[in-house]
DNA sequence: TCAAAAGTGTTAGATTTACACCCATGA
DNA sequence: TCATGGGTGTAAATCTAACACTTTTGA
């Protein structure tokens, strides 16, 4: 079996941009590279492709490996493949997107790893090519937002509209009018009102919400 | 320089996804393999990535040894990564979507190497998962053609606006209404109609119409 | 003379945007 | 009692969609 054997190899990699949502802004994890070259350099945290494993699979195990988390929103970025990409050697990289909820990942796990969550304006520039998958990787999230279900990935199973719509505003980057964007949430009939109050971020009280996976699934279509 | 010794290397390739627009229609430039596995099939065209090449090189190489153009307009798709995708080894394909005027296309090249133009409609199956690379370019495009100057690519420079009404129609899928869509064309100050007038396609003359890419890039929003 | 494609405006309906005040409660 | 975040409706402006006839000319 050795149909190509006249062409040569090259190593192959997954980067993944990890982002969460937390304090108001978008946040993505960026640990210290661990490895030569580069090593103590920003970087995102990535892996080698193994010969077993699809670059989907070698993604979620790199974000498994990080994170203890699995079946998490992931999506692929794009492959980045200049030739000097990587100091070292010749390595393509394959860039993948993961939204987390932060509060869902282990802060034990952040620190064993030495990964800080860092907002875009206090990024600090990063290793290779990394900056670049970045920016693609929040110009396809702007994208998505208003027609995948995005932004429950970043919150918790039950939130309130106005931490919504700060994950609308933060991967949007601009504001949103409180009362243009409930009327629009209302109209969505997958994003269901509870009968619970969350009673931690005002005194009043809000209506918690939650996504209601099946009800997408059987009616795909919005636009927020 | 042996940094990354102790992981194995794949092959990486990349697919070209070639689009052009005959009459009315958008078709796709697919051959018949002309190497073992698949010989036979209908497939992309393709080629390895050289160790000495971008991934983007490479697609560009590719695209050139076919077509002999250069300069085309031509975006990544995305990585295919499945280990078993191509039925004789471990190869990693990126799939690139480029987009040519069928006429400046020398048909000589085209029945050297064996190639067809066909409709998404008369598609024969493809080769390994060529065919989801066909369906994600087009979901690309689709996206892309609102906000990118696109269809030009697909047109010789002067051209009427019935030929870029079609490939929007053909692009979308759907059709548009005439009065609508010139009205929406009057507004993009980059589409510029010339004193030209076009007397092959109708007998009463069409104005001839051209994108000035110098007015785009100065002001490089518009809504279609 | 007629078939075939080019060209042209208006109007109703839908969508989007801007905007300000009262409510409930814990500190 | 007051500071904080929750919650609500309307009207103007903009955008979108639907629609039909006249023009030119080569065959």
């Amino acid at each position: 079996m050795t149909y190509y054997s006249e062409y040569s190899k090259v190593w192959v990699s997954v980067d993944c941009i990890i982002f969460g949502f937390e304090k108001g802004q978008l946040k993505l994890l960026i640990g210290k590279r661990q490895m030569d070259p580069g090593r103590g350099e920003w970087s995102l945290y990535g892996g080698f492709v193994n010969a077993d494993e699809s670059i989907d699979d070698a993604a979620n195990r790199v974000l498994y490996e990080l994170t203890g988390m699995k079946k998490v929103y992931m999506k692929q970025v794009g492959a980045f493949g200049e030739i000097d990409r990587d100091p070292g050697e010749r390595v393509i990289s394959i860039a993948y997107c993961a939204l987390i909820n932060v509060k869902d990942y282990d802060d034990k796990l952040r620190k064993k790893y030495g990964l800080e969550w860092v907002s875009k304006e206090n990024m600090p520039p990063l290793y290779s090519d990394h900056e670049q998958m970045v920016k693609k990787a929040i110009t396809l999230l702007r994208q998505r937002i208003s027609t995948e279900p995005l932004s429950f990935n970043l919150l918790p199973n039950l939130f309130t509209l106005t931490q919504l719509q700060n994950v609308y505003e933060a991967i949007l980057g601009e504001e949103i009018d409180k009362r243009n964007f409930r009327k629009r949430i209302k109209a969505i009939d997958f994003i269901e009102k509870t009968e619970l109050i969350d009673k931690v971020t005002s005194k009043r009280g809000a209506a918690l919400y939650r996504f209601n996976k099946k009800a997408y699934k059987e009616y795909p279509y919005f636009k927020l």
